[in-house]
DNA sequence: TCTGGGGTCCTAGGACCC
DNA sequence: TCTGGGGTCCTAGGACCC
């Protein structure tokens, strides 16, 4: 069930994936500039990319720079059935697969060459068939390690295949700027610059301790491993959602208590249909509130046991907005959402673990022992705890 | 640049316990 | 009686990703 012998990565990543959707489904958009999205970019097409445009850009500002752009409004339902197939499309390849989200995923497919060949031919027929059965390009990246495979697809595309070899692995990876480090953002970049580091040789040559303590514990001790080449990570398989939530913007105009009550209630009512739907239970409500000056805040309760009861779900959003309603009316609302967290964390066992710092190996071989018994999907966590290193705490469900 | 919607993970402090 | 170490759980905020 769990890997053994030398790991080989790939990272599939559909390119463009919602506006190929588009353009898939209808011809006339083929070859020209498509928008997908509304007051903001979801997502666009090469086309559209190359006059500037950007996911999460304002819809305004795209059109100015792409003036030709046919902007046209998203079918979800199109995106998640395609993705459904491109989905079975990996399946059919190799059983680890691990969904990041609705266009990317990680196949590991060290363990096949004998039946299925090297990992650059299971790459490229995997493209074949996706092409072939669900009509969409795809760029896949193949590498040792997750980190690298990712980085290389993202080289490769649109509409690539790039391998990076384990032996030029270094040289793939220092020329590259500091952005291409999976976990570096804005904030983080600017920090890095700041120190005069551009490229990922600057960082892995500034030292472990130094990037802790300019980053955090976390993010140094990641991206000083990254920018060695080193990423433990395997291919997890039957990895779930820990939490589900939904938002709604909603202008500038300002509304009244019952007018925010009634909308809770309608997120409410949606997120407890999906909630119930996925036959989870969660414990706890988290609030999101996003203002006029564009600060935020988030208000959380957590109730004494696991419930997908709406009625109960409500009352609890109900309370937390009320306590929000004086920061509401001191700074006008711009933004209302709701998270459901905590999923599943009732009618379940908790293990604590010691373990010494830094025992990877252990903690990988005590994580695989539990999986062997309890199944896959059912050890749900295995984290590090901040304040506490050297904890595990799988969570493991009613025996 | 006047800004969506769905997520993950990490950090830090306080209450509380042994 | 006071203090410390070690730990869990909850809340809040923030960075990041697609």
């Amino acid at each position: 069930m769990f890997v053994s012998g030398a790991a080989t990565i790939l990272h599939a990543d559909l390119d463009a994936f919602f506006a190929s959707v588009e353009q898939r489904d209808d011809p006339s958009l083929r070859g020209r500039p498509v928008i997908v999205g509304g007051g903001v970019v979801l997502a666009c097409s090469y086309e559209a990319k190359a006059a500037g445009v950007r996911t999460a850009m304002g819809g305004r500002q795209a059109l100015a720079l792409c003036p030709g752009a046919i902007v046209v409004a998203p079918r979800m339902h199109a995106y998640s059935a395609a993705s459904k197939a491109v989905f079975a499309v990996f399946h059919d390849t190799t059983p680890l697969v691990e969904g990041i989200s609705i266009d990317e995923a990680f196949l590991e497919v060290g363990g096949l060459w004998r039946i299925a060949g090297t990992p650059v031919d299971i790459a490229a027929r995997l493209r074949r068939e996706v092409a072939e059965q669900v009509g969409l390009p795809i760029t896949v990246g193949v590498a040792r390690t997750k980190f690298l495979a990712k980085v290389a697809s993202g080289v490769a595309k649109p509409d690539g295949l790039l391998r990076v070899p384990p032996e030029a692995e270094l040289a793939f990876l220092h020329p590259l700027p500091v952005e291409r480090l999976w976990g570096v953002g804005k904030v983080t970049s600017a920090k890095l610059h700041a120190m005069g580091l551009r490229t990922v040789a600057d960082v892995a040559d500034l030292g472990e301790p130094a990037l802790v303590s300019l980053l955090g514990r976390a993010s140094g001790r990641h991206l000083h491993a990254l920018a060695h080449g080193l990423d433990p990570r395997r291919v997890e398989t039957g990895r779930r959602r820990r939490s589900i939530g939904s938002q709604r913007a909603l202008g500038r105009r300002e509304r009244s208590a019952e007018e925010l009550d009634a909308i809770v209630a309608g997120i409410v009512d949606r997120l407890g249909k999906r909630l119930r739907g996925a036959e989870r239970v969660c414990r706890t409500v988290v609030l999101r509130l996003r203002f006029g000056d564009f600060t935020r805040v988030t208000r959380s309760h957590t109730l004494a046991g696991a419930t997908a009861h709406t009625p109960t779900i409500l009352a609890a959003a109900r309370r937390l907005l009320v306590d929000a309603m004086p920061l509401i009316r001191e700074r006008g609302i711009t933004l209302v959402g709701l998270s459901l967290a905590n999923l599943d964390r009732d009618g379940a066992v908790q293990l604590t673990l010691p373990f010494a710092r830094d025992s990877g190996p252990e903690l990988d071989a005590t994580l695989d022992a539990l999986r062997e018994r309890f199944g896959g999907e059912a050890v749900t966590r295995a984290a590090r705890l901040g304040h506490s290193p050297g904890i595990q705490m799988p969570t493991l469900p009613d025996t």
